[in-house]
DNA sequence: CCTGCCGGGTC
DNA sequence: GACCCGGCAGG
């Protein structure tokens, strides 16, 4: 009853949603029995792959669903429960048991609740947007339609055929796969169809489940033109796994919002929502083509076809003709074009190092001719004043210490020997000074390293406190004995 | 913890 | 302005 519920609202009717929907709990449950049925009008087409029977009819659901008895025991189970139940009617139980079953068990362990199709609409998301993963089915199809029941589950062959045109044959299924690979495109299509598959960890064991399935299917494929499809795995299972993580970043970074935000809604989506509603003003839907190493984006559907089908499908350039098969190498990809204006913008404006330093020594600013007076008396160069960070400060202490010792600074000049301006503090014209002043002050914020030359506190002890220089006396910086 | 010294207070 | 000191921060 559940089941039919759903497979009702999924409006399975003649919109290829329907097929969509089927598809999805197909994958979802049965994860990688890798059954597509397709249904048009009223006809009822099913496609299968090895044991599973993947059936969709909506016009007889009803029916069928009578036929099948009861959904009792898989109760627990949606569509992809009773399908299985079909298969195993159809005598392919054998083949179940050795492989999607227990699969199938894991996924469908909970009762219904999680039937609601949750899973399945992530699945059916990261199947349209992998192109290996879409490729599966059909594949399967064809291996279905040859009831290779067990060869095909131990070799699921997913993406091989697909893929590559000259793996099509041109059998009497060609239409069925034709058909499939449509249904596939109209999915893909759909942004929110496409999101939420990216879904990545968010979800459930299950999709970890489904992955190691995928995994598994994958490694045993005896094409190797899909390898790649392998190592897709280790990218989560985002909606461009043929991209590399770095490149889609910096295109895609703006989509991963949308992405979590879509994840929480796929299940919605599943049933009701076909329509992405999430669009942003500032977004705009590019096409990327998912080929391994391919990362072209353009801005039309058409373009992205025409350019898989040349230059990865290697189909003649000048026809049109298009079985859909591009559909599977693209993805539409929404890119935040304020997103895009922001990171660019961001790039420009210097590292954020170089930014503290100049408000740090303001100085040259407004005493650039000081500072570098200041340095034509006591160095050859200013350089090492400016770098200096202590040599505003140095200045600044003359100053004060002026105002606390007078002319007592010049003798320690000599004092530790360590000083690295001594010569310029006497000679330093109080005018300068005090334009100096300022500046170190203003970025009261950093304080002045500690020096590392010994001070009176230090040299003379506390016995000799007498002996200090006042502003060491009164716990200011040593006029004695600067740094 | 020691030390340097800033910032602020008092006289 | 001279003097003092709480308290911060680097080492």
């Amino acid at each position: 009853m559940e089941s039919k519920y759903i497979l009702k609202k999924s409006s399975v009717g003649t919109r290829v949603g329907g097929a969509d929907f089927n598809y999805r709990a197909g994958r979802s449950v049965l994860r990688d029995t890798r059954v597509l049925m397709v249904e048009k009008g009223s006809s009822m087409q099913a496609y299968t792959h090895g044991p599973i029977l993947y059936k969709f009819a909506v016009d007889d659901l009803a029916s069928e669903v009578k036929k099948d008895g009861g959904w009792s025991k898989g109760s627990g189970l949606c569509p992809g429960g009773r399908i299985i139940q079909d298969v195993e009617k159809t005598g392919l139980r054998d083949q179940k048991d050795a492989g999607s079953t227990g699969i199938l068990k894991r996924a469908s362990s909970t009762p219904n609740p999680s039937l609601n199709g949750q899973l399945p609409g992530s699945y059916m998301h990261l199947d349209t947007r992998n192109p290996g993963k879409q490729a599966e089915p059909a594949s399967n199809f064809k291996a279905a339609q040859g009831q290779q029941a067990p060869q095909a589950e131990k070799q699921p062959l997913p993406s091989s055929h697909i893929p590559v045109p000259r793996n099509r044959k041109p059998s009497g299924h060609a239409d069925k796969e034709v058909m499939a690979a449509t249904v596939l495109t109209s999915l893909s299509t759909s942004p929110l169809v496409l999101y939420p598959s990216s879904a990545p960890t968010v979800s459930d064991p299950a999709n970890k489940t489904w992955k190691e399935v995928l995994s598994t299917s994958y490694s045993s494929s005896t094409s190797g033109n899909w390898s790649w499809d392998a190592s897709d795995q280790s990218v989560p299972s985002t909606p461009s796994p043929p991209l590399s993580n770095d490149n889609s970043k910096s295109f895609l970074s703006s989509q991963s919002d949308d992405v979590s935000e879509d994840t929480t809604e796929s299940t919605h989506f599943m049933f009701e929502d076909p329509i992405p509603r999430k669009r942003k003003n500032s977004m705009k839907v590019m096409f990327k083509c998912l080929w391994k190493n391919c990362e072209k984006v353009l801005s039309t559907s058409s373009g992205i076809q025409r350019h898989i089908r040349t230059v990865h499908l290697g189909r003649n350039t000048d026809s049109d003709y298009s079985d859909g098969e591009e559909d599977f190498y693209y993805t539409e990809v929404e890119v935040n074009m304020d997103s895009l204006t922001e990171g660019l913008s961001s790039l420009t404006p210097t590292s954020p190092t170089t930014t503290g330093p100049p408000p740090i020594f303001p100085p040259p600013l407004s005493d650039p001719s000081h500072s570098e007076h200041i340095s034509m008396n006591g160095f050859q160069s200013h350089a090492p004043s400016l770098l200096s960070q202590s040599a505003p400060s140095t200045l600044c202490h003359i100053r004060t210490d002026h105002a606390y010792q007078g002319p007592v600074t010049h003798v320690r000049t000599v004092g530790v020997g360590e000083k690295r301006q001594p010569s310029v503090t006497p000679h330093t014209p109080v005018k300068n000074q005090a334009l100096n002043t300022p500046a170190p002050k203003s970025t009261s914020g950093t304080r002045k390293p500690r020096g590392e030359a010994k001070k009176c506190r230090k040299v003379y002890g506390m016995e000799k406190r007498d002996m200090w220089c006042t502003a060491c006396r009164w716990k200011k910086a040593c006029q004695r004995f600067i740094d």
